[in-house]
DNA sequence: TGATTTTAGTGGTATATGCCACTATATGTG
DNA sequence: CACATATAGTGGCATATACCACTAAAATCA
């Protein structure tokens, strides 16, 4: 019976997979944004930032791959950060295809006061949600974003019957 | 010492659970869009017509409750379906600020011939990550996704040390 | 080396999504 | 009933994100 009830007692339908990431990824937005409110970034802002931090300065093709995000995608979401100060672009020296992006150091100013309110959200999230449950939630996430997967499903044969 | 990486091996932090989400939006979109491909409609527009479906006429403000969604953004979402003749919005007679989200009978047709293909790619998903694990899964995600969830996140006291 | 193919970015266009300001309508209060 | 407040939607603006077409530059191959 558990399987059959495609529409839930709340009469939200939650049998979607990519819906409920979806659902889950509004609220979380919106909890993590708050939280980085009066810096007037948001979220999605620091962990690009952080991720740029710790890339040593990547390609945005290379930073593009780590945040599992369309190329052309990248590069849009770069421009308020880039405009605003914070991201610079730098021509690869080497490949004359390809930029370097960096963190300027107002950027870098930023990523880390944005740090401490990032971590009170991180810490407010294992305390509701519970940490090792986190842990383990984070390693599913991840294993759903890994190329690997992306693989694997597009390979799976559609054999239903 | 684990608990320390904020770096993992491959260079991607992996460490924020908001980011985590996000990432996982992404490759899922990206992976149910390429399977409604042919259709002309993303993952997202199905889904939504699914729940409109499934609930019985709701008003917007019930349709963005359910969905975990801004009011306003329900709104611009819809557009694309509206001007595409496949929803339509009826004042409701009671309540006139309300109005009545519905499919048209376009729209039903168009639910109706996705809902196969939505089926495909959820057979795949279970077949690449586990039926069981996937149920588990959802269950999480509806919970982060629920008012309790971001009740307990916004009260959760910031005391570490 | 010259032609072909692949790779990196950019710009256009479209959907997804949020916040704020504003309008209309309903509700509650004295 | 008149006024204050709360609720439902809309429209503007901004970011998030994707696909496609196009340019430039590197890599491959004949």
């Amino acid at each position: 019976m558990a399987q059959n009830d495609l529409q839930m007692d709340d009469g939200v339908w939650l049998y979607c997979n990519n819906s409920a990431v979806r659902r889950a990824a509004r609220q979380l937005g919106q909890l993590y944004d708050e939280a980085m409110g009066k810096t007037g970034l948001k979220g999605t802002q620091f962990s690009l930032m952080t991720q740029i931090v710790r890339s040593q300065e990547p390609t945005v093709k290379a930073l593009a791959d780590a945040m599992v995000m369309d190329l052309s995608a990248l590069g849009h979401t770069l421009k308020p950060l880039i405009r605003d100060g914070l991201v610079e672009l730098i021509p690869d020296p080497k490949d004359r295809r390809a930029k370097r992006v960096k963190l300027t150091p107002e950027g870098v100013a930023r990523q880390k006061e944005m740090l401490g309110l990032w971590q009170e959200a991180q810490d407010r999230f294992d305390k509701s949600f519970g940490l090792e449950r986190a842990q383990e939630l984070r390693q599913t996430l991840a294993f759903l974003s890994s190329p690997e997967f992306a693989e694997s499903f597009r390979r799976a044969e559609e054999n239903d019957a």
